[in-house]
DNA sequence: GCCGATTTGTCCGTATGTATC
DNA sequence: CGATACATACGGACAAATCGG
């Protein structure tokens, strides 16, 4: 699939900013410069421009220029950022992972279940549990509700690889939107029973709802991180529009 | 100062969205049937819609539509979205706020508060505790650093009040990009001694890094939270352009 | 303070491609 | 196949902010 034009300037000049070929601080060519670079028109420039400002790689100010604000980050744990699955996470931390599935059954959502996740009462459901190892330490719990219908044919085997090679390469479904919350609780029975844990008395939760491209909600999440083995980043860009 | 006409549009339709006018997994009208209602071109129309995309609001599928993903999300304790202030994070939760400061003073960067803030060895800075109550309880600590040079004449009692009002109605300076790590970290002294606390371990922590207009990195910020009282929302869209 | 050159911000109209039905 | 709908891209126009002379 040949890529989109914007998409291929975007990551040329993304990777050109992480190895510093435009140094933090320092001013992009102008949007007239990169246009006569990249053969292309000023809006698919701006695109481009725009796509990295929100990751905070750069910064556009009115009448100057294009700063870049990138600087490389110094990854000490388990970092989260998009939507990624766990073997995407654990191979850009530098991680050897692996999974042992613990739980793997069926069954339909009651109002309890509704109520938590949202698939409406009735959804016939998978329900998985499993624990994932880094660098051999059982370090992460995970809880999945897939929607049957949605996911057919997941059986223990292929939770053990990866659900979203699984979900993206065979059935041939694209993921598109998570929706996720960040809380600190508790650490429950299964915590302690599955996962390598030290004197904490809590866990960094990530719950999450993801849609696929039909819109479709398709399931539900909840990753529980042991805290030292916790880091989760976002990049925020005030709005515009506030009128005082 | 008049608004956008993409800005106009992008709002509307978010609060008709929020209204349920435009109902969770209907479609909206067609980007051409938008054209007609707001008198405007297509590319404005899909400016609005990749915003609303962006935050979770709409989903685009080629050939079909735009359908709306948006459901009201049950705020159960002080939810964390993009940038704002404390002010506007406790007036958008329904909770009534309060600022203590404990500590105002100034000092200089050493080698020890570079490696952890990212501001040049040798700059001036503000440093700020303080304490954050919310409907009478004392719940998180703030710990704040701020380039001296770009925020000058602040004071304890604009401290107690609110920073981000002083820096953009007085000093008339933007706050545009803030990157932001999210932790789970053990409780110190400072917490035992400020925050009402129950009996977790641990504190949810929130380390930014902000920069105004001119790109200069002006402010670092370390919120910890109670974990019973934190939430963190977030919504991710997978990127396209992964060849396989 | 003014003017002009540069740079980004907003908006439009049009053309073409691709996916769905 | 045709109609509809979104996706990409171009080129042009004007506005607004900045900076140097």
């Amino acid at each position: 699939m040949p890529k989109a034009i914007f998409q291929t300037i975007y990551q040329d000049l993304k990777i050109k900013i992480e190895e510093q070929q435009y140094p933090f601080q320092q001013l992009l060519p102008s949007e007239n410069a990169l246009v006569e670079h990249y053969h292309c028109s000023r809006n698919t420039i701006r695109r481009a421009i725009s796509m990295l400002a929100e990751e905070g790689y750069v910064q556009s100010m009115h009448g100057i220029g294009v700063r870049v604000i990138y600087q490389p980050v110094r990854q000490t744990s388990f970092t989260i950022g998009g939507i990624e699955s766990f073997q995407e996470s654990a191979c850009r931390n530098g991680l050897t992972a692996s999974t042992r599935v613990v739980q793997f059954t069926e069954l339909v959502s009651d109002e309890h279940i509704a109520e938590k996740t949202g698939f409406p009462i009735g959804s016939e459901l998978y329900y998985i549990q499993r624990v994932r190892y880094l660098n051999g330490k059982a370090l992460i719990f995970d809880i999945n509700m897939f929607l049957k219908a949605c996911v057919p044919g997941l059986t223990p085997e292929i939770a053990a690889h990866s659900i979203y090679d699984y979900i993206e390469n065979t059935l041939g479904m694209t993921i598109v939107t998570s929706k996720r919350i960040m809380t600190v609780e508790r650490i429950t029975q299964a915590d302690e029973k599955y996962l390598d844990l030290n004197d904490f008395n809590c866990m960094a939760v990530v719950s999450g709802h993801t849609y696929n491209a039909d819109g479709l909600m398709f399931e539900y999440t909840q990753s529980r991180h042991r805290p030292d083995f916790f880091c989760f980043q976002d990049t925020a860009t005030r709005k515009q529009g506030y009128p005082k």
